[in-house]
DNA sequence: CGTTCTACCTGCATGC
DNA sequence: TGCATGCAGGTAGAAC
């Protein structure tokens, strides 16, 4: 499933691929891959139609691209959602959602998602804030320069929640999904129920670094996968899942 | 307001 | 074999 690692390994890949480039046609096969934008496929087509991609964004596991309209093609790739950079001749498989091709007729951007849980939009940026209107109530990942430890801490104590279900708060702090979180406890050493009211700083500290070192982990690797649900925009797994200590492991 | 629960969806695994 | 059921996961919005 895309967690952080997994997400900015596609934004990464999308800034080398798609980025300066002007699209020129848009097709949506599945209402539901645009159903966060409310005006319809036809209305997100020709918000796109014509539009150059300025830059790749992400917070947490959200990503966006703006464009010279001052809009941003928002995406999330849900649990199973897969940005493609394709030829046009390549073929397209029963979960194809969406496609873009561009003007200079050189490859395609493939929307691609079996589980259907993922979505794009064409939405404004907040002006004050240089975030879409979607990312709004996500708060920054663990690798934001801006990401303030402190902070984090005081206000994980004041939840009345288990600290997994902490972790998972994407309000709180963004990017960490079931795979790290689960990554994260097991090297620092804490209680998924652990209550965050009772957690010290330095425990703090340490779930945190854990967090920010699993992900790192996959980051160099490429991302995560199990099942072949989640590949990079050229369409190759990650192999980080052989350095996985307890996801998926029952006998822990 | 903060926290928890549920719907959304598909493919695969399991049970009968 | 075929059918039914259960599960997995991230998010938004409802419910508490």
């Amino acid at each position: 499933m895309p967690e952080l690692p997994e997400v900015e390994v596609v934004r990464s890949g999308l800034e080398r691929h798609v980025v300066g480039r002007v699209i020129a046609d848009v097709e949506v096969f599945h209402a539901r891959a645009v159903r966060r934008h409310l005006a319809g496929a036809e209305h997100f087509a020709a918000l796109l139609t014509g539009r150059e991609i300025r830059a790749a964004c992400r917070r947490g596991k959200y990503l966006w691209f703006p464009l010279d309209s001052g809009d941003v093609l928002l995406a999330h790739l849900g649990m199973s959602g897969q940005l493609l950079v394709l030829p046009p001749s390549a073929p397209g498989g029963p979960h194809l959602r969406a496609r873009m091709r561009f003007a200079d007729e050189g490859s395609e951007l493939r929307f691609v998602d079996q589980r259907t849980f993922g979505g794009l939009d064409v939405e404004p940026l907040v002006p004050a804030l240089n975030v879409p209107e979607s990312v709004r109530h996500i708060a920054r990942d663990p690798f934001d320069p801006a990401f303030d430890d402190a902070a984090f801490a005081t206000a994980l104590r004041r939840r009345r929640t288990g600290l997994k279900r902490a972790l998972l708060d994407q309000t709180l702090v963004s990017g960490i999904g079931n795979i790290y979180a689960d990554e994260a406890l097991w090297r620092a050493r804490l209680h998924w129920a652990r209550p965050t009211a009772t957690m010290t700083r330095p425990q703090i500290a340490r779930v945190l670094a854990a967090a920010r070192e699993v992900m790192t982990g996959a980051l160099a690797q490429g991302g995560t996968s199990f099942d072949a649900l989640y590949v990079d925009v050229d369409g190759e797994s990650g192999y980080f899942d052989r350095s996985l200590e307890v996801y998926g492991r029952r006998d822990l």
